[in-house]
RNA sequence: GCCGCUAUCGUCUAGGGGACUAGGACGCUGGCUUCUCAUGCCAGAAACCGGGGUUCGAAUCCCCGUAGCGGUACCA
């Protein structure tokens, strides 16, 4: 980008929450905003009445809030600046450029069956009041989209129909406010969806017809699910509040997002925030759809949720779990089970035993607990009652003599153990969890399966 | 139908005429580490959509085909 200020922006549509594809896109803004030290607006397309809702709005500002992307202007409703757009639409009818059609879908349809499939439509002016407002396109000459990431495309003009800008009621559509809000708002790069590629030409001759300069133009390409269509409520974590609930990082999934469509050519795959503002460049961004694949992004979790500071840690599992972050049993839980989930959605079943009474997982129970296990429990209870200080060192140390005295591999003493415990057979490092538990907690539940395991021997 | 875009391992990608025996990452398989589960480390299987050109030489350039996708609304 060679502009001294650019102005990019950020429009979506408030007709739905926002999608992972619209996440890329405004990652993406948001990146070559900030790479280039240029401005991000925020502006919202609703121009459809039917469809927008300020609930929308709102989810869609709190997903970028979530990501923690942030605009310089904005949010600007596109809907509040139709004076603007009303005066653009006189002007444009004054010179001619556009003009009143009464005709209605069926007849556009009815003029291309007598005209040839490939010719667009042409309209015929009236003054009859309650008419839609076209824009004159003409027959001959292409308009051409140079586009920052495919370069020149270029598009006959008469594969384009003298195309609605106004409504009846003159309010106006997408393709005209949009070009006139560009402008207007002095945007210098259009970085959006693959989607509004064909409707840029439009747009073009709009600012033609108004004696606007274009903007520059980026158009990624879309993003489909694991089925390869355009993504949708279907295809799995869809939307970016469901990947705030399935337990992802909002840094894992910037950078996850980052690469969806874009790489590096040294290869580096894990890249924090900042790294990835001074790499990107929208002109390296590929030209083929990407298919939105949630492995890797769990295997990217699982990196940043490891390397955090653990102070960040706790903070984000405190936020997940809606627990106080000050609490110290959290604190000491945080610290076990850091190394051992992928997403903060993976934590609690890990540590849940150290707040409530285990849940006895009975599969596990049978295939660890065996004739032997009560004694050595019982053993591994008398080592513990007297351990000091009750940490994971000591608490392994007090332990070993039991494995001798009973003559066994580690793991027939420490999985009775976890079971007695933590109810199953997955948790973080024994000792640990031992240490974390607490000594009276300890004791009470190793004599607990003591005892279930002698009231199983004797009915035998 | 018409207009347009795209095409490298299952997935994300590197590659921009010779350095390609096509590299990396996720996933998968096997092994090692190990108190469980993970992690970590090592190894392995796995791709240039098809056909024509251009060229001494094509994954790279051109054309055709095929497939996928987008647009074609008084939606955005």
């Amino acid at each position: 980008m060679t502009s001294e200020n650019p102005r990019l922006r950020f429009a979506p549509s408030p007709t739905g929450a926002l999608h992972i594809g619209g996440a890329r896109t405004a990652l993406y803004n948001w990146l070559e905003a900030h790479h280039e030290g240029g401005a991000l607006v925020l502006r919202i397309e609703d121009t459809d009445r039917e469809r927008s809702t300020a609930e929308n709005v709102e989810q869609i500002l709190d997903a970028l809030r979530w990501l923690e992307l942030d605009w310089d202007e904005g949010p600007i409703s596109q809907a509040s600046r139709a004076e603007r757009h009303a005066a653009a639409l006189k002007q444009l009818r004054a010179s001619g450029a556009a003009f009143r059609d009464a005709a209605a879908g069926k007849d556009v349809e009815a003029w291309k069956a007598g005209h040839g499939a490939g010719r667009g439509y042409r309209g015929t002016p009236t003054e009859e009041a309650g008419a839609a407002v076209r824009l004159r396109v003409p027959d001959e000459g292409a308009t051409v989209v140079v586009d920052l990431i495919r370069g020149p495309i270029s598009f006959p003009n008469a594969s384009y129909d003298d195309f609605v800008i106004a409504r009846g009621d003159d309010t106006v559509l997408y393709n005209f406010a949009v070009a006139i809000d560009d402008a207007e708002m002095g945007i210098t790069d259009v970085v959006r969806g693959d989607d509004h590629l064909s409707n840029t030409p439009k747009q073009l001759l709009v600012l033609a017809a108004l004696g606007h300069e274009p903007p520059r133009y980026a158009h990624l390409p879309l993003l489909h699910g694991p089925d390869g269509k355009k993504l949708s409520k279907r295809h799995g974590a869809a939307s970016v509040q469901e990947l705030r609930d399935a337990g992802y990082l909002p840094a894992a999934v910037r950078n996850y997002l980052a690469l969806l469509g874009w790489g590096t050519d040294d290869d580096t795959t894990l890249m924090s925030t900042a790294e990835l503002v001074r790499r990107f460049r929208v002109t390296d961004v590929g030209k083929a759809a990407a298919i939105f694949d949630e492995k890797k992004l769990r295997w990217l979790n699982g990196r940043f949720m490891r390397e955090m500071p653990l102070e960040e840690y706790i903070a984000a599992v405190a936020a997940h779990l809606d627990r106080d972050p000050a609490d110290p049993a959290l604190r000491a839980a945080c610290e076990i089970v850091q190394e051992k989930a992928q997403t903060l959605e993976e934590v609690w079943p890990l540590i849940g035993f150290l707040f409530e009474p285990p849940v006895a997982d009975e599969v596990a129970w049978r295939k660890v607990m065996k004739p032997d296990s009560g004694p050595m429990l019982a053993a591994a209870a008398d080592a513990l009652a007297s351990v000091e200080p009750f940490d994971p060192e000591a608490i392994e140390a007090a332990l070993a003599p039991v494995l001798d005295r009973f003559e066994v591999k580690a793991g027939k003493l420490y999985q009775p153990i976890r079971v007695a415990i933590t109810g199953g057979s997955v948790s973080p490092g024994i000792f640990e969890s031992i240490s974390a538990l607490g000594r009276e907690k300890t004791l009470e539940r190793v004599a607990a399966a003591v005892e279930r395991l002698a009231a199983a021997a004797t009915d035998e």
